[in-house]
DNA sequence: CTCAGTATGTCAGAATATTGACATGAGTCA
DNA sequence: TGACTCATGTCAATATTCTGACATACTGAG
């Protein structure tokens, strides 16, 4: 009766599970981000640049899932604050290299540390075979709901 | 070095991998729910009210993860649309018990349907022994989060 | 080469959600 | 009883994001 039915059990449903997983790890993160200032995209933004130096506004969008719009004022208000630089030449196409400054990995290295703690704490009772096989099922999700 | 280290590998990063499946399952079911009129939110919202017929404002706030502000504004305009009814006199305290309309229920079944099709194609690649160790490590996954 | 298709940056308006604030009702405890 | 705490509903203001739109730049088929 929890598989054949046509309709979606709140108790045993993977998607509202996942929401919910989803949900307390973005306001946990906000928790040990909101001291240093910086909102969750904010730190995906610099974080998602100091492991792909150079990219795009809509790159960093795709990489942060917002649209590349929200991610335009945002880049602004970084480079207002010196933590990244754009470039004004294109380097191909339209696309703008995006990078970060001194004070950008700066501010990164405490954030990023608060967010590990977290990530740890978020998984300190799997071990790391379990953590293994999540990520390889939560891959073969994201998988499946691409395949339109 | 992917565990030791005080930063965040993107690549392993489970944080970042339920954040992707998650905004994957959003968008697929924005994509079944926007030809029926309905937001995720809209539905989440219907889905929680008919299998927890009675609950307040606030109770539905946290079921769906918005603040009771965001659930007020939709409440009304659901009620507005004559798909759920608010009692007048708070049964106990302030809250106001919420129950679906025959048009809520008649509106929902179409899009549970729909948000079924969606997560059964999500866990389409995993057996269903792997679904309840997924739905385990989630559930631990948030305990842990939760766990302050 | 020309043109259709795709991707990008950016501006403007609209929708949505959040934070802040206040009054009300219930429970607790001295 | 009275003071305190907590949860709720709701209003207002703010912030954030999205949708729509447009011009520009590359790519590939003809």
């Amino acid at each position: 009766m929890s598989q054949g039915a046509s309709g979606i059990e709140l108790e045993t449903s993977l998607g509202y599970l996942l929401k919910e997983v989803s949900s307390a790890l973005r306001t946990a993160m906000e928790a040990v981000l909101r001291p240093l200032g910086m909102s969750v995209t904010h730190y995906s933004c610099l974080e998602l640049l100091a492991q792909r130096p150079g990219l795009s506004n809509s790159e960093l969008a795709r990489g942060t899932f917002v649209t590349r719009q929200a991610m335009n004022v945002l880049l602004q208000a970084l480079e207002g604050d010196g933590l990244v630089t754009r470039s004004q030449q294109p380097a191909s196409g339209r696309a703008l290299p995006t990078r970060l400054t001194a004070a950008g990995r700066a501010q990164l290295a405490t954030a990023s540390a608060a967010v590990k703690g977290v990530e740890d704490r978020m998984k300190s009772q799997l071990s790391p075979s379990e953590q293994d096989a999540l990520r390889a099922m939560l891959s073969a999700c994201a998988v499946s709901l691409r395949a339109s």
